[in-house]
RNA sequence: GGGCUCGUGGUCUAGUCGGUUAUGACGUCGCCCUUACACGGCGGAGGUCGCCGGUUCGAAUCCGGCCGGGCCCA
């Protein structure tokens, strides 16, 4: 195949990562049902098809291919799906903006088939990016909520629970958004900080404070603390309210705050959440003062018709006109808003579909599940243990998966599909047959639709497999990575829908990845201006530099930020790795080599050493998902190991024609064997690149390096000979010496005899000598070095005394330790190894330099 | 107000179940175009590890308090 004379001088990665992108084929990346394989099932995270896949998208994506391939070489089944959670909002409001209409404006059927025409082709965009970074997806495992073959699952899903009694209908007050006009779970609630006013105003003879004038026609009832003297004479009263005219009972309760405004409170359906406890609790009326589209209801007299805004002001005119308006004051408020739309969101009771929520049942399955990083199951033990309310599942919009259920018109009984008919629209088809409780035909669809969290939250059901005849055999799946901004929702919904239709946890692992946050440490976001999508960067750098990113720019869990920088370094770092590529691959070619050879110099067998100490410690940080830990090791052992030290070391024989070649272009080859495998989950088309210069076929096929050396003798002998060269080397920059100029003559005293093979001699352009015996030199003791880690221990407080002690042995002592000190009056026996002799050198006669690495001496002889 | 999390050279960042000289990148300064690489090599400068206190022979690391950022929730 390849050879490589033909290897470009420059690493293009343009042209390279687009060809690469033409020779795979999907079919590589398929989960085989039939292996006998471990398995290995991503829960791959749905995104909102908008059309554009953003950076947050990208990293999340690089993490599970970096999983994916990383699996697949250690011999897993891996499947890494992907699929598209459509329904929604967004989508809705982009369809009325695209074809200037309402939703309303055209029939049900016509809306949704706009709504899936957009979807489909935002998907299309959306794969291309995919596809444009390497991410070796599974194809054959795709899935689109908003098609039949999924949504019938989720229906179905939905009849199951329904049976299971999770799932039921009722009317209570539930987060509404007027705009969007649809019920939203507690979920979809974000809050936001505004300053309003607080009113105090009579009420019928009590000074009450609210900041809701608007809902007066709503108030139910005014509460006071039971033990507020203030007010002990309103007990068992009732009052009438100014305005509107009508009486409500005053009630007493332990949760009003009596320094809160002025003691006494309205009860209105609903301000907040502390007024539907109360209304619960007291069992007050209901008023509906605001509609669904936020207007003002008939119960609100003259303000009928008015938005509530409008009302607010109208009811402050009026207030003050009576006289009624004492004072005002400012106030900072969380205000609970709509997470799509940002409005206000108001409290009602309406009849909706509600899933139970049972927090014993979820925490048992998501302690079962592992956290990575462990603190993020805080967040989903914080989440659950605050849960007040049962998860709102329906939704009065138009794209999303139909409610299966219709009612009898006669006697309101709920009339089900039978599960073969699904999936079924109620809006559109008639029931299924006569009311099962009064036999009669005439049956009603339910209009509500399902919230898009009961789609996406059986991806890994549906990605197992499931349909309803029981528990998969390949669930539950081995991981899920996604945000830690959807473990409230997402992970949350996934676990709890999990433990209801299968009983059991939906994942093993949980892998939750930080946010990108823009070059400015901000979040993204279009009016700060600091977007950066993942499309300008390939362009610029392309997918590896970029993946390389996503690896090492955060320690796993953390928020990244995005940096150029670090974009650019991985650039350049494949550049240096392209050309230590190109050097060994041109130096194999050479000459042909023997590779049966046991590799004896001491380099060659440094070198892999260290590939070993590499090859683990990249297994291990992968094994535990730290990409900036793995990364970093091969980089290190790239840079430093291999191209600054190594190849600078073995330089000389490679150049020559002598069999001590052999063992260099053996280790050379290992090395750059096992370095394109380790890269292959990073970088994928940059490693295959490289790889195919080998003539071994795929690096995508070969199995994760397993090299274990355990040679001890190998690591200190070359780490000395490393330190010598590296010594003598800033000794020659000292001197202004060229690093390659002739030196002389270099004698090296260590009591280990090396034979370096020549290797030094022919890097440091010196005539070099390893001799074991001692020095022809005046040596003199001029310090001491502690062994702090075994003093401690063994000294405690008494450690300064000892190395004081110590200190003032004679140099003989200090190299001949006695077997006692004394120290303040004390004898204390000394540790072995607890001290060691700093020594300095006089030279006597010849001129001649010494440099000192530890205990082993270099004598340096510059005139030939 | 509560929970979680972070604060490390100019910038970003690793390390955090205590141990000798605190990691790397970018930037910066000096020397070098040595036949893989100047997107390079060699060498340097630059840090009170947010502040205060405690535990300890020894703290970036453990404990307490404070200051400042972020996220989530009331």
């Amino acid at each position: 195949m390849s050879s490589s004379h033909d290897l470009p001088k420059n690493y293009d990665y343009a042209e390279v990562e687009s060809r690469w992108q033409g020779i795979w084929r999907d079919e590589d990346n398929y989960f085989d049902r039939t292996s006998v394989k471990p398995r290995f099932i991503i829960d791959t995270p749905p995104p909102y098809p908008t059309g554009n896949f953003h950076i947050g998208n990208a990293f999340n994506w690089c993490y599970i291919d970096f999983i994916a391939r990383y699996k697949r070489m250690q011999g897993y089944n891996v499947m890494f799906p992907q699929g598209w959670d459509c329904h929604g909002l967004p989508t809705e409001v982009k369809v009325e903006e695209i074809h200037g209409i309402t939703k309303n404006d055209v029939p049900r059927d016509e809306f949704r088939r706009m709504c899936r025409e957009l979807t489909l082709g935002n998907i299309e965009k959306m794969r291309m990016t995919l596809r444009r970074m390497g991410f070796s997806v599974d194809w054959s495992n795709e899935y689109i909520t908003m098609l039949p073959e999924y949504y019938k699952k989720t229906q179905l899903s939905f009849l199951r629970m329904m049976k299971k009694g999770y799932i039921y209908q009722s009317e209570h007050p539930v987060n509404f958004c007027t705009r969007c006009e649809t019920a939203i779970a507690f979920a979809e609630v974000a809050y936001e900080s505004r300053e309003t006013k607080l009113n105090y105003f009579n009420f019928d003879g009590v000074e009450i404070a609210t900041s809701r004038p608007e809902l007066l026609a709503a108030c139910v009832a005014v509460a006071v603390h039971p033990g507020d003297e203030r007010y002990t004479s309103l007990r068992n009263r009732s009052l009438r309210v100014p305005l509107f005219g009508h009486e409500v009972p005053v009630v007493t309760d332990e949760a009003v705050d009596p320094a809160f405004g002025s003691g006494a409170v309205m009860i209105c359906t609903f301000g907040d959440k502390q007024d539907v406890f109360w209304w619960k609790q007291h069992s007050l009326d209901l008023r509906k003062a605001i509609d669904r589209k936020g207007r003002m209801t008939g119960i609100a007299g003259k303000y009928e018709g008015l938005s509530s805004t409008e009302c607010r002001e109208a009811i402050l005119d009026d207030m003050k006109k009576s006289g009624i308006l004492s004072r005002q004051e400012k106030l900072e408020q969380r205000v609970g808003t709509c997470w799509r739309c940002k409005t206000p969101i108001e409290i009602m009771s309406e009849r909706q579909w509600f899933v139970k929520i049972k927090p014993e049942e979820i925490m048992k399955a998501a302690k079962e599940i592992g956290w990575s990083p462990a603190h993020m199951f805080l967040r989903m033990e914080n989440w659950v243990e605050q849960m007040e309310w049962d998860w709102c599942i329906s939704r009065q919009r138009i794209f999303a998966t139909p409610i299966p259920v219709w009612f009898c018109s006669k006697c309101g009984e709920m009339i089900l599909p039978d599960e073969s008919a699904l999936p079924v629209d109620p809006t559109g088809q008639n029931a299924p047959g006569p009311c099962p409780a009064c036999g009669h035909t005439g049956a009603v669809g339910e209009e509500d639709v399902l919230d898009t969290w009961m789609d996406s939250s059986i991806s890994v059901l549906n990605v197992t497999g499931w349909d309803g005849s029981g528990v998969p055999s390949i669930f539950p799946a081995q991981i899920r990575p996604q945000g830690h901004d959807i473990i409230r929702t997402w992970a949350f919904y996934t676990i709890l829908r999990s433990v209801a239709l299968t009983g059991s946890r939906p994942w093993d692992e949980i892998l939750v990845n930080g946010m990108v946050l823009g070059e400015d440490g901000f979040k993204m976001s279009k009016s700060r201006g600091n977007i950066i999508s993942p499309e300008e960067i390939v362009v610029k750098y392309g997918a590896d530099a970029l993946r390389q990113w996503g690896a090492a720019g955060a320690t796993t869990g953390s928020d990244i930020m995005f940096n150029w920088n670090d974009v650019v370094s991985a650039s350049r770092f494949q550049t240096k790795l392209w050309n230590i590529a190109r050097f060994v691959l041109l130096q194999l070619e050479k000459s042909s080599f023997d590779d049966t050879v046991p590799v004896t110099a001491l380099a060659d067998r440094w070198l892999l050493l260290r590939l070993s100490d590499t090859v683990s410690e990249v297994t291990d940080a992968m094994e535990c998902y730290q990409f900036d830990r793995a990364l970093k090791a091969i980089r290190e052992f790239s840079w430093d190991v291999l191209a600054d030290n190594y190849i600078e070391l073995v330089k000389g024989r490679l150049y020559s024609d002598n069999s001590s070649r052999d063992g260099a272009c053996h280790a050379l080859s290992i090395a750059l064997d096992a370095l394109c495998r380790m890269m292959a989950p990073f970088t994928p088309h940059f490693a295959e690149e490289c790889y195919s210069y080998m003539d071994k076929g795929s690096v995508h096929d070969k199995s994760w390096p397993a090299i274990s050396v355990s040679d001890e003798e190998a690591r200190k002998e070359g780490e000395l000979l490393v330190k010598v060269v590296s010594e003598i080397r800033r000794y020659k920059h000292e001197k202004g010496l060229a690093l390659n100029a002739p030196l002389g003559r270099v004698t090296i005293f260590s009591e280990h005899s090396t034979d370096d093979s020549g290797d030094a001699s022919r890097t440091l352009n010196a005539e070099v000598h390893w001799r074991a015996d001692a020095a022809k030199l005046e040596k003199v003791v001029s310090d001491v070095q502690f062994n702090l880690s075994l003093i401690g221990p063994a000294f405690r407080r008494d450690a300064p005394a000892f190395m004081n002690a110590v200190r003032s042995l004679s140099a003989g002592e200090l190299e001949n330790p006695p077997a006692q000190v004394d120290i303040g009056g004390k004898t204390v026996d000394v540790p072995e190894n607890s001290f060691s002799p700093v020594y300095s050198y006089l030279v006597e006669g010849e001129k001649v330099e010494v440099v000192t690495i530890g205990d082993v001496i270099v004598t340096i002889q510059t005139s030939a």
